[in-house]
DNA sequence: TTTCTGACA
DNA sequence: TGTCAGAA
């Protein structure tokens, strides 16, 4: 196929395909004249590439996309998703501003903005993908406070933490199971999932007992060889050495209780329905 | 900086 | 076709 049979079918410009080209997208035949001759893999790419654009995705994220034939495409979507929620967040802020609102408060609502853009782009590249996301949605709801004065020296810390954690990665094939079992959720379904969590564990004596049934099922399941021998399990395991091997639970998340008065509220409460789990358990408190 | 566009040879 | 200056 010739050039102008492309930008026909894909309704991309020559100059966009020259640069696709560079990037490494395409590898056109030359025919004698000099000309490019694009082979159907090449159409077929292209396609995608023109659909990626429409949906928003840069051309990094495409390649991404295109390496993993669609597998990671939930990733961006999240993605997406957060960055839109963030754009509406400033929205809500500049109509505070365009009503005559006092700007301290502006600079406040902002503030709070930019931290939690900040620990999301941190946490998706300390760990890339889902797990990202998952931990970003599992603290979210506790960074909606502004912050205090020793506040803001624990959440700089926090960030210099995360800057400084090596990239966690998976083999392979777990990055693949992890996005193929992902695909489907997207970054309102994660928060969801995490408000359902924060409910369950401010009234944790109640949810307990109404959900003793589904609780011993799940002990059952945790206890069985199907997950302990599962990829997840696996997963599950090396996420947490991870995280011990770089003293996240002495470190980090000190920080973030110092921060986030909700968050520390929350763990407080974690604490207390851990330690009443093991006890209706019939095991003593560690 | 990224992702092209338009002019020109 | 490729190159280059520059726009958004």
């Amino acid at each position: 196929m010739l050039r102008n049979d492309i930008q026909r079918i894909t309704g991309l410009t020559r100059k966009a395909l020259e640069y696709y080209e560079e990037k490494g997208f395409i590898h056109p035949r030359r025919l004698e004249n000099g000309y490019r001759e694009y082979s159907e893999k090449d159409a077929e790419i292209l396609n995608k590439i023109a659909l990626f654009k429409k949906l928003g995705l840069t051309i990094t994220e495409i390649k991404d996309c295109l390496k993993t034939d669609g597998a990671t495409a939930s990733i961006f979507l999240r993605r997406k998703e957060q960055e839109l929620e963030s754009d509406k967040k400033r929205k809500a802020v500049f109509d505070l501003y365009i009503k005559g609102e006092d700007t301290d408060l502006i600079n406040e609502k902002l503030t709070v903005i930019e931290a939690e853009d900040s620990i999301y782009k941190r946490l998706e590249r300390a760990f890339p993908g889902y797990l990202g996301q998952c931990l970003f949605a599992a603290y979210q709801p506790f960074l909606q406070e502004p912050l205090s004065k020793d506040g803001e020296e624990a959440f700089e810390k926090y960030i210099q933490y995360l800057d400084s954690l090596p990239t966690f990665e998976l083999s392979r094939e777990e990055q693949y199971y992890i996005d193929e079992l992902s695909s489907s959720f997207n970054m309102q379904t994660l928060k969801d999932v995490n408000e359902a969590k924060i409910a369950a564990v401010e009234n944790y004596e109640k949810w307990h007992n109404e959900n003793k049934d589904t609780i011993s099922i799940y002990d059952r399941y945790l206890n069985s060889d199907d997950y302990k021998t599962s990829p997840m399990k696996n997963i599950q395991d090396q996420l947490k050495t991870f995280l011990m091997d770089h003293h996240y639970y002495e470190v980090a998340i000190p920080l973030i209780r110092q921060f986030s008065k909700s968050y520390d509220h929350y763990y407080k409460k974690l604490t207390e329905a851990s330690d009443y789990y093991l006890k209706q358990k019939g095991d003593a408190p560690q």
